[in-house]
RNA sequence: GGGCGCUUAGCUCAGAGGGAGAGCACUUCCUUGACGCGGAAGAGGCCGGAGGUUCGAGUCCUCCAGCGCCCA
C-alpha cells in the first residue's frame, strides 16, 4: 500500500532509501492501524484493549528474532538456491506458494519444431512461453510413449539459439499435453528444474528479476517478458519452425498483493524446514487437541500439513523483521544472532559484519502471535495464564497462511497447541456472490452501516447468517435494516416493562412466594427452553441458531403474546406482583442471552431496568433450570393461541373493526378447564366476549372454526354466515385430504408393523383429531342450509 | 485432475428419517396507552434432475446438471 502511495507521487522506494521508506511505512501504520481499531470499537468488539500489540513493537520484534535464531540453531532454517521460488518482478521479492493467486486466462499454445542435430526432422514441442525457448536445455518425453521411443538419446537443435540439446525420457512428462514432447527450461519452470537436476542439465536464465530479458537473451535482451514472447515466436515463425499456434486456456499465478504475473525464478533464499512441525500439527488436529468448527475444515488443514513444502521465509523488501543473520565481510561466514556479534568471526576471526538484507515473511512473525503477544520468550504471568487460549476465529482463507503455522510454532516453541478450537466463519460476499474487494468496489464499510443502522443491527444481521452449513454469507445492507427493527423492538419492550414496574423493585421480591398466573408460568417455561437452546448453540458455535432462537423468543413469544397478556394481569391487584416480577425476570434474562450479539441495545436496556452490578457485560449468564419447564401449561397456552388466531381470522374474514367486540361461544369439551381461566386474555387479544357453550345448541346462524377439541362459534347474520360457509368448505376439503393420507398410512400393515410405536401412536392421534374436526365442520355446514 | 460447499417461497436462508418453515418483499385491514422501525389476517413452493435404500426421503446413498471456493 505504501509503495502504491509512492507510485502516485512518482517515487520508488529506492528514492527514499531504506530508512526513509521505513519512516513512511510507520506513518501509514499509525494512520490505518487507528482506523482498524476505530472500526473494531464501533462494532463493539470487546478486546482487552490494554494488551494491544503490533508486530514491530520492541518486545514482539525480539520474540521474532529469538524464534528465528532458535530455529536456525536447531537446523530448521537454511539458505538455498536449490528450489524454485515464486518471484514477483514488480515487488522485486520472492513470495511463498500461498501468496500466489491463480487465475484462468485465454492464452496460446505454440507448436514449435526442434530440428534434429543430424539434419532429421526432429520433434515438435508445445509451449505456452516461447520466450523461454532461449533457455531450453533439453526436450523430454514420457519413457513409455511409443511415438518417441526412437528419439530418446538423440539430439535436437533449439530454434534461434541453435543450441544442440538432448532428448531425455522422464516419467513426469504428461504425454497428453501438446504433442507429448516438451521443452525443458530448468531456469524458468519448477518442474523443468526438478527434471533438469535429475538429468544433470544446468539451468540457463533469460528472464531477469525485473521481468525483462537478460543479456543471455541476445537480440531480445531488455525486452519485457511478454513482449519478448511475441517477438521470439515471430522470429521462430520466420524460420518456418512454428507448426501452428492454437488458443489455449491456462492458469497463471499472480502476486496476491500487486497482481503481477509470477515468474518462477532461481534465487538464493532462506527456507524453513517445517516437515516435522507439520507432522506434529497434523497429529494435534487428528487427535482432537485442536478442533475445527465446522469440522470439515480439519481435514483441509491436515491435508495441507501432510503435503507440506519448504517454506520460503525471506523477502527482498524493506519493511518487516530483518533477518538476524550476520555475514562476515572477510570470509562470508554467517552467524545467526539477535544482535550484531561482538566477537570475531568463528571461521576467520574477522570483525567486520554485514546484516543479511532480507526481511522475514510477515506470516513467520504472525505464526508466533499466540505466545509472542504474551511476553514470550520470557516466562510471564500472562503467558502462564492465557496460553493456550480457547478459541481462534477466522476466515477459511487464512487456514494455511496462519492457523496451521500458529499450531506448528505453538508446538515447536511452547510444546503445546496455541488454541483448542478454531471457528471458521463464513466469508462475506455481496448479493451476486462476489468477495469483498476494494478494486471491485464490493466492500461493505462497517462504519457506514453502523452509522445508518447501528452496530447491533449490523452484528445481528451478520450473526444470524453465520450458519455452519454454508461457507459463504451473502450480505447486503438491506439486511441490516431488517435487524435494526429488532433492536428497536427490544428497546420498546424495555420501555414497556420499565413503565409497568413503576417503583416496584423485583429484586426485593421473594420469587418463591409469588402466585403466578398461567401466562407467567408459560413464558417462564418458554424462557427456560430458550436459555437451554441458546446456551447450547453458542457452545457449539452455531451462532445463527442462537440468534434465531432469541429473535423468535423475544419477538414472537415475549412481545407478541406475553406482554399483551401481562396488560390484563397488571390490572389485577392479585396478579400484579407476580407479573411484574416475570416481566422483569424474562426480559432481563433475554437481554443477557442476547448481549453477545447486540451489546449496545442490551446494555442500554439493562441499565434502564432494575439491576445489580455495573454492566451487563459482566452480569452472570442465565442459568438453566429444567424444573421451570411446564409442559401442560405450554400445551394449554398453545391451544389458547390457536383459538385466538381462529377468532382473529374469523374477524378478518368478517371485516369486523377492532373496536367492536364479538361474542364467541366455545364448545371446548375437556379443554374447558384450561381455557376458562384464559377467557380474559381472549377478550384482550381477540376482542372476543366468551361464553362456554358446551351442551348448548350452536347459535344459528353462526360461523364456526374448529381447533383441536374446541369449536369456536361466532353468531352472526344470515348472509355473513353464507359468506363464511365457503371458508368452512375449504377447511373441510383440507381436513378430508389429511384424513385420507393418515388413514392410508395406518392401513398399510408394514407401517403399523415397522414404524416405531410412538410414531404409529402419533398417527392415530392425528387421525382422531382429524375426524373430530371433520365431524364438527360437516355438522356445521349441514346446519347452515 | 483431486477435494469441499451450495441448489427449498420473488430475494436471503433455516430445516441433522415421520405434519414444507423464517425474515424481507407482496395483498387486505388497523391513529387500542411499549413499539407504524408497529399490530392482525392472508397469498405464494413438481424442496435442481434421474435412480436407489426405507413402511416412510427436502433429510440417507449413487449418478447427472448448474453455481461457487480450495488444492495440484
Amino acid at each position: 500500500m505504501v509503495e502504491r502511495e509512492l507510485a502516485r507521487e512518482g517515487l520508488r522506494r529506492e528514492d527514499l532509501g531504506r530508512e526513509g521508506f521505513e519512516r513512511r511505512v510507520w506513518q501509514w501504520v499509525e494512520k490505518y492501524g487507528q482506523i482498524i481499531y476505530t472500526q473494531l470499537e464501533r462494532l463493539g468488539v470487546s478486546c482487552d484493549w490494554d494488551r494491544k500489540v503490533f508486530t514491530l513493537d520492541p518486545d514482539y520484534a525480539d520474540a521474532v528474532l529469538e524464534a528465528f535464531v532458535r530455529l536456525y540453531h536447531r537446523g530448521r532454517i537454511y539458505r538455498s538456491r536449490d528450489y524454485m521460488v515464486n518471484w514477483c518482478p514488480r515487488c522485486g521479492t520472492a513470495i511463498s506458494d500461498l501468496e500466489v493467486e491463480y487465475e484462468e486466462v485465454e492464452s496460446a499454445l505454440w507448436y514449435v519444431r526442434y530440428p534434429g542435430a543430424d539434419g532429421s526432422e526432429g520433434v515438435v514441442v508445445a509451449t505456452q512461453r516461447p520466450e523461454t525457448i532461449l533457455a531450453d536445455v533439453a526436450v523430454a518425453v514420457h519413457p513409455e510413449d511409443e511415438r518417441y521411443r526412437g528419439l530418446v538419446g538423440r539430439r535436437v537443435v533449439v530454434p534461434l539459439v541453435d543450441r544442440v540439446v538432448p532428448v531425455v525420457a522422464d516419467r513426469r512428462v504428461d504425454p497428453d499435453f501438446g504433442t507429448g514432447a516438451v521443452k525443458i527450461t530448468p531456469g524458468h519452470d519448477p518442474l523443468d528444474y526438478e527434471i533438469g537436476k535429475d538429468h544433470g542439465l544446468a539451468p540457463l536464465v533469460v528472464v531477469g528479476p525485473d521481468g525483462r530479458m537478460t543479456q543471455e537473451a541476445g537480440a531480445f535482451a531488455g525486452l519485457d517478458r511478454f513482449e519478448a514472447r511475441e517477438r521470439v515466436a515471430s522470429a521462430i515463425a520466420e524460420r518456418g519452425l512454428v507448426v501452428r499456434r492454437v488458443p489455449y486456456r491456462t492458469r497463471v499465478g499472480r502476486c496476491d498483493r500487486c497482481h503481477t504475473v509470477i515468474e518462477p525464478m532461481l534465487s538464493e533464499q532462506w527456507f524453513c524446514d517445517v516437515r516435522e512441525m507439520a507432522q506434529r500439527a497434523a497429529e494435534a488436529i487428528r487427535s482432537g487437541r485442536v478442533r475445527f468448527f465446522p469440522e470439515r475444515w480439519a481435514r483441509v488443514a491436515v491435508d495441507w500439513l501432510d503435503n507440506i513444502r519448504p517454506w520460503c521465509i525471506s523477502r527482498q523488501l524493506w519493511w518487516g523483521h530483518r533477518i538476524p543473520v550476520w555475514w562476515c565481510e572477510a570470509c562470508g561466514h554467517p552467524v545467526a544472532a539477535k544482535a550484531q556479534p561482538q566477537e570475531g568471526c568463528p571461521a576467520c576471526g574477522g570483525r567486520s559484519w554485514r546484516q543479511d538484507p532480507d526481511v522475514l515473511d510477515t506470516w513467520f512473525s504472525s505464526a508466533l502471535w499466540p505466545f509472542a503477544t504474551l511476553g514470550w520468550p520470557r516466562e510471564t504471568a500472562d503467558l502462564r495464564y492465557f496460553y493456550p487460549t480457547s478459541v481462534l476465529i477466522t476466515d477459511r482463507g487464512i487456514i494455511f497462511l496462519w492457523v496451521c503455522r500458529m499450531i506448528m510454532f505453538g508446538l515447536e516453541f511452547m510444546g503445546e497447541v496455541p488454541f483448542h478450537h478454531v471457528y471458521i466463519n463464513p466469508t462475506v460476499l455481496d448479493l451476486q456472490g462476489r468477495r469483498m474487494s476494494k478494486s471491485l468496489g464490493t466492500g461493505v464499510d462497517p462504519l457506514q452501516a453502523v452509522e445508518r443502522y447501528g452496530a447491533d443491527a449490523l452484528r445481528f444481521g451478520l450473526v444470524v447468517r453465520c450458519s455452519q452449513a454454508q461457507q459463504d454469507l451473502r450480505f447486503d445492507e438491506k439486511m441490516v435494516a431488517d435487524t435494526r427493527n429488532f433492536a428497536n423492538k427490544i428497546w420498546n419492550a424495555t420501555r414497556f416493562v420499565r413503565r409497568s414496574l413503576e417503583r416496584w423493585d423485583p429484586q426485593a421480591a421473594d420469587p418463591a412466594a409469588l402466585r403466578y398466573a398461567t401466562p407467567d408460568v408459560w413464558i417462564t417455561s418458554r424462557l427456560e427452553r430458550t436459555v437451554q437452546a441458546v446456551t447450547a448453540a453458542y457452545e457449539a458455535y452455531e451462532f445463527d441458531r442462537a440468534a434465531r432462537a432469541l429473535y423468535q423468543f423475544l419477538w414472537s413469544e415475549f412481545c407478541d403474546w406475553y406482554v399483551e397478556m401481562s396488560k390484563v394481569l397488571l390490572a389485577d391487584p392479585q396478579a400484579q406482583e407476580a407479573t411484574r416480577y416475570t416481566l422483569w425476570r424474562t426480559l432481563d434474562a433475554g437481554l443477557r442471552l442476547l448481549h453477545p450479539i447486540m451489546p449496545f441495545v442490551t446494555e442500554a436496556a439493562w441499565q434502564a431496568l432494575p439491576h445489580r452490578g455495573d454492566s451487563i457485560m459482566v452480569a452472570s449468564w442465565p442459568a438453566a433450570d429444567p424444573r421451570r419447564v411446564h409442559e401442560e401449561v405450554e400445551a394449554e397456552v398453545a391451544l389458547f393461541q390457536d383459538v385466538v388466531r381462529e377468532v382473529r381470522s374469523l374477524r378478518a374474514d368478517l371485516h369486523l373493526p377492532p373496536s367492536r367486540t364479538v361474542s364467541v361461544q366455545l364448545s371446548a369439551g375437556p379443554a374447558r378447564a384450561s381455557l376458562e381461566p384464559l377467557a380474559p386474555f381472549l377478550r384482550a387479544l381477540a376482542g372476543a366476549e366468551v361464553e362456554f357453550g358446551d351442551g348448548k345448541a350452536r347459535p344459528r346462524p353462526s360461523a364456526v372454526a374448529v381447533v383441536g377439541p374446541v369449536e369456536v362459534r361466532v353468531p352472526l347474520s344470515a348472509d355473513q354466515a353464507q359468506a363464511l360457509a365457503d371458508r368452512a368448505r375449504e377447511e373441510l376439503r383440507e381436513v378430508e385430504q389429511e384424513l385420507d393420507r393418515v388413514q392410508a398410512r395406518l392401513q398399510n400393515p408394514e407401517f403399523v408393523q415397522r414404524a416405531p410405536a410412538e410414531v404409529v401412536e402419533a398417527e392415530r392421534d392425528r387421525l382422531a383429531r382429524a375426524r373430530t374436526r371433520r365431524d364438527k365442520l360437516a355438522g356445521y355446514l349441514s346446519d347452515l342450509r
